[in-house]
DNA sequence: CTAATTATGTACTCATCGGTATATAATTAC
DNA sequence: GTAATTATATACCGATGAGTACATAATTAG
């Protein structure tokens, strides 16, 4: 089933991801679709004609890079074979990829949420943001709830909060790097976080006798 | 010592707290000088002839904005008796100027600097930003060390590293409270945080009688 | 082949960007 | 008073922003 007329003389998929590169490094507005156009090696029409305007690129880009995210944190969340180093390793690999010299330094996620009430973000960008935001938290709270079901986790922990607390962390990361703050100390900032880890509940509570009860 | 030519009508002052609060919520290049002028309620030519570009004034704002944060952080930190809860104070006091809807959410720094690469930012605010991110690990910084040296904390901690972990939630608190997320889950994420505060060496080591040497 | 369809490149639209020329108003110095 | 000085407002500058009209090129359908 060949498609009539013309065929497109680029890739929209390797396009997309110029595309991405620059809404990373340079957030909505500071991504010119000029620019875009260029990077992708594509007249501004086309452009247009693939992709829609420039609220509808930015959101594909958007959605691209948080599949991604998705799929780099549920495989590494799950690899692990316990929450804490799951959580640890998840820390340390997204820090490896916001100091990565061949991508924009930090998150585009973080990037675009720190912006996204200037007038000129349209708001589905910033719903998108957000949601892109919460999806982190989500990730690391589902393996949070299976270590819970299989009693590596206390069940009196609050997932949700813990949860939050390392996407926190993470995005505090993400600026650290943008920031200039160099690897050696922001892998120290992932040691002193991974500190706040829940002690079990019998190591504390009940030195003694309890240990049954909670792991 | 009156000056001579016609008299200034506007108070530079307020006005830059205008601009300042444009910045700040839509950052370097998304808050445009015509709507700055606006906001200062002050024609373009003499935002011009009082500040200079708008290089010159994003960069009088920023100063402005981390005088008042360090104001605020000095303040914070040097109040409360020990260091733990210096931090802890700071945290949510920050956490609370985040949310305050009179204010945009988020911090100004932290914001500029997720964007910082982008080349309509020029060098010297990415300077200056990147400086203004570390001023508040300094800060930290120094409080941790006078407790170390007041015998409150073990000297073992590294409070280099400490400080730059709390400055670490601090960005990543930032970016929660501009993503909408819930001022009761950003409470529970500092509790979280607290929980890396060093364990007092005794404390581990001899479960019974250390409680009274470091608190 | 012709007709229909789709992509491409040039060149344009209008709005806004950062920044300024210029004329005028308000003040001090004398 | 006049001259010098400084601020103001209007109206402009060239560059760039997002988005598009239009003519042409490349393909399929018949």
């Amino acid at each position: 089933m060949t498609p009539v007329g013309r065929p497109r003389e680029f890739d929209p998929d390797v396009a997309l991801d110029h595309a991405l590169l620059l809404f990373w490094r340079d957030g909505y507005e500071g991504a010119s679709v000029n620019r875009i156009a260029d990077a992708m090696g594509v007249s501004k029409p086309s452009l247009y004609a693939a992709f829609g305007d420039k609220e509808a690129l930015y959101l594909r880009a958007l959605e691209r890079y948080g599949e991604r995210q998705r799929l780099r944190f549920a495989t590494v969340l799950e690899a692990a074979p316990d929450a804490r180093t799951a959580v640890e390793t998840l820390l340390r690999a997204t820090l490896d990829a916001h100091l990565d010299p061949e991508t924009p330094s930090g998150c585009m996620v973080v990037a675009g949420t720190t912006i996204c009430d200037s007038p000129v973000v349209p708001p589905s960008i910033k719903q998108a943001l957000c949601e892109a935001l919460r999806s982190g938290a989500t990730a690391i709270e589902a393996r949070l709830a299976r270590a819970q079901r299989e009693r590596q986790l206390a069940a009196s922990v609050d997932v949700a909060a813990l949860a939050a607390y390392f996407n926190t962390v993470l995005a505090g990361l993400s600026v650290q790097s943008k920031g200039q703050q160099c690897g050696e100390v922001l892998r120290a900032v992932i040691a002193s976080s991974m500190q706040a880890w829940p002690v079990a509940a019998t190591a504390t509570a009940t030195p003694r006798g309890g240990s049954r009860r909670s792991s």
